[in-house]
RNA sequence: GCGGGUGUAGCUCAGCUGGUUAGAGCGUUCCCCUGUCACGGGAAAGGUCGAGGGUUCAAGUCCCUUCACUCGCGCCA
C-alpha cells in the first residue's frame, strides 16, 4: 500500500492508509495504546484500540522508533476532538503496526525545542536534535531560502559552476585551513576563504552571470555568528557597475524572502555611506528595526558603500579594508595609480546589513591590470612579490578582461535572519563546537604513521 | 592569546556561612488503568558532585592546577 503523508491524512478520513514515521510520544492505557506519530510532513494521534492485533506490539514499542502504520483514519468523536493541535479532529486507528527501526531510550527529550539542552550533548547526538521540531523547520527553511535564489539566478540567465575545493594558501586576509599534498611532499592546499579568484576568472572565461552555493573555510577562532566553514551564495557579473550588482542583489532577496512569507522593513532598501553609518551608528553594521518590529520578525535591510579602501597597518604602511581585487570608486581610480591621498581613496563596496548582522559582501572588481598591480604597490609589494602573489591574475586580465563585479551572501546569517536565532550553530546541520571539534564524528584527531609517511609529515611532540 | 560564565542522576536544575546516608522535576524500569493527548495512580532503580592536587577533625561547598563547553575581546581581505 502506498505511504499517505501525515499532513495529507484529512483527505482520506475513512479510508484505509500506511502512514510512516517516528512515535513522539506513546500513552499506554492498559488496554489500548496511544502513539502520537510524527514524519517529516506532520504529527497525528494513533490508536491501537483493544482489539487491535497490533496491541502486542504496541506494548513493547518504545518511543522515538521508526514505524510503519496500516489503520483507518477516522474522524473523531466530539468529546475526543482536542482544538489548538494538528490534527486534533482526527486518528488514525491502527489495523498493523511495523517496527521498522527500534530506538533506545535517547539521551535528551526530543521535543519541540531543544535549546535548553546542553549544547554538548545535542551535538553529540545531532541526528536526534535534528528530529525535533525547530531543527526540522531552520534546516527546511534554509534548504527554501537557497532553492530560492536558485531559482531566481537561472531566471536571471545565471550559470551556476563549481570551483575547487582544493586551491592555493594566500598569506593576506585570514587564516587558511591547509591540507598537505601526498604528491608534493611538504607542500600544501588551501581549502577556500571565497571562490574569489576562481569567479573572477570566469568573467575572463565568458562566463557572464555565475553563482555557486559555495562553502568558504576560515582557521579563525569561532564566536556565535561565525563558524570555521560557512556557505554563501556566491555571485560575479561582467559588464556591470555597482548599481546593477545592489539591483539584482536587492531584486532577489526580497523576492525570495517575501516567497517564503517574510516582510521587508524599507524598500528600495536604504543605503549608508561608511562614513554616515559609523556617524549614526558606530559602527558599518546596524540594526534599524524598533523594538516593536523586532517582535515581529520584519527584515530591515541596509546597504553600506563608499569604504575607505585602505588602513594603516601597525609597522606604518597600508593594507586593503575588505578586499585587495576591489576597484576604487572611479573618481579615486587616479589617486590610487599615483599612489596618492591613499586615506582617502574609496572602495566599489558594498555590504548588505539585516537586523544587525553584514548578511551579504561585494564590490566592482579591479579588472585593468594596472589597478590591481596599484592596489598591490600602495600596499608595499615589490613587483616580484606582486606577481608571485597574483601574478595569474594580472594576466589573466591582459586578455580582454570584462568590468566585472558580484557579491557573496552568507547563507547562515541570512538564515539567522529569517529563524530569529542567535546562534550559527542554529541553522547548520552539523556545526562544530566552538574548539574546533566536529558534531558526532570526531575530528579533528591524530592521523596514523602510516598516513603521516606518505605525507611526509612529521609531529613535533609539544613542548612541556 | 586574553577576560567572563558553566560543569552535581539519562535531561533540566537545587544544594545557605564547610558538618551525618547529596535532593527535586522530567525521563527510565516494574505493577495498575478501555479515550488518552506532555494521560493518570502506585513502587523502584539511578550520582567516583568534570579531572588531579591541597587546606581541614570534616570538602559538592574553600585554595591551586587542569580539562571540556560557552559568551565576549584580539583575530576574522
Amino acid at each position: 500500500m502506498e505511504r499517505t503523508y501525515i499532513k495529507d491524512l484529512k483527505d482520506h478520513v475513512g479510508e484505509s492508509v500506511c502512514i510512516r514515521g517516528w512515535i513522539s510520544v506513546r500513552r499506554d492505557q492498559g488496554k489500548m495504546v496511544f502513539f502520537d506519530v510524527r514524519d517529516m510532513t506532520g504529527s497525528v494521534q494513533t490508536v491501537v484500540l483493544t482489539k487491535s492485533p497490533a496491541l502486542e506490539v504496541a506494548k513493547t514499542t518504545t518511543r522515538e522508533s521508526a514505524i510503519s502504520i496500516m489503520g483507518t483514519v477516522n474522524k473523531r468523536p466530539g468529546k475526543n476532538i482536542t482544538v489548538g493541535v494538528e490534527n486534533g479532529d482526527i486518528e488514525v486507528s491502527v489495523g498493523s503496526l511495523d517496527v521498522l527501526g527500534a530506538s533506545d531510550v535517547p539521551p535528551f527529550e526530543i521535543t519541540e525545542d531543544t535549546s535548553m539542552v546542553d549544547e554538548k550533548t545535542r551535538l553529540q547526538y545531532r541526528y536526534l536534535d535534528l528530529r525535533s521540531e525547530r531543527m526540522q523547520k531552520n534546516i527546511r527553511l534554509r534548504s527554501e531560502f537557497v532553492r530560492a535564489c536558485r531559482e531566481y539566478l537561472f531566471a536571471k540567465k545565471f550559470t551556476e559552476i563549481e570551483t575547487p575545493l582544493l586551491t592555493e594558501s594566500t598569506p593576506e586576509g585570514s587564516r587558511d585551513f591547509v591540507v598537505p599534498s601526498r604528491l608534493h611532499p611538504g607542500s600544501f592546499y588551501a581549502l577556500p576563504q571565497s571562490p574569489q579568484q576562481y569567479k573572477q576568472l570566469l568573467m575572463v572565461a565568458g562566463m557572464e552571470r555565475y553563482f555557486q552555493i559555495a562553502r568558504a573555510v576560515r582557521d579563525e577562532d569561532l564566536r556565535a555568528d561565525r563558524g570555521f566553514e560557512h556557505s554563501q551564495i556566491d555571485i560575479e557579473m561582467s559588464f556591470v557597475e555597482q548599481e546593477d550588482v545592489m539591483a539584482i542583489v536587492e531584486d532577489m532577496m526580497t523576492e525570495t524572502v517575501e516567497k517564503l512569507g517574510f516582510k521587508v522593513r524599507e524598500k528600495p532598501f536604504p543605503r549608508f555611506t561608511y562614513a554616515e553609518a559609523m556617524e549614526k551608528f558606530g559602527a558599518d553594521k546596524f540594526d534599524l528595526r524598533t523594538d516593536d518590529e523586532k517582535k515581529t520578525g520584519v527584515l530591515a535591510y541596509a546597504w553600506v558603500h563608499k569604504f575607505p579602501f585602505f588602513e594603516k597597518t601597525p609597522e606604518g604602511g597600508w593594507t586593503f579594508t575588505h578586499n585587495p581585487f576591489s576597484a576604487p570608486l572611479p573618481e579615486h581610480a587616479d589617486d590610487l595609480l599615483h599612489g596618492r591621498n591613499i586615506e582617502h581613496i574609496l572602495t566599489a563596496q558594498y555590504d548588505l546589513v539585516c537586523n544587525g548582522f553584514e548578511t551579504a559582501g561585494g564590490s566592482i572588481r579591479a579588472h585593468r591590470p594596472g589597478i590591481l598591480r596599484a592596489v598591490y604597490k600602495t600596499m608595499g609589494y615589490s613587483d616580484e612579490r606582486i606577481e608571485d602573489s597574483i601574478g595569474h591574475m594580472l594576466k589573466a586580465f591582459t586578455y580582454g578582461a570584462p568590468p566585472h563585479g558580484g557579491i557573496a551572501i552568507g547563507i547562515e546569517r541570512v538564515l539567522m535572519n529569517l529563524t530569529g536565532e542567535s546562534y550559527l550553530r542554529e541553522v547548520q546541520a552539523f556545526p562544530m563546537t566552538r574548539g574546533g571539534q566536529t558534531a558526532v564524528m570526531n575530528a579533528p584527531k591524530p592521523l596514523q604513521g602510516k598516513q603521516l609517511n606518505e605525507l611526509g609529515i612529521e609531529i613535533k611532540k609539544k613542548k612541556v
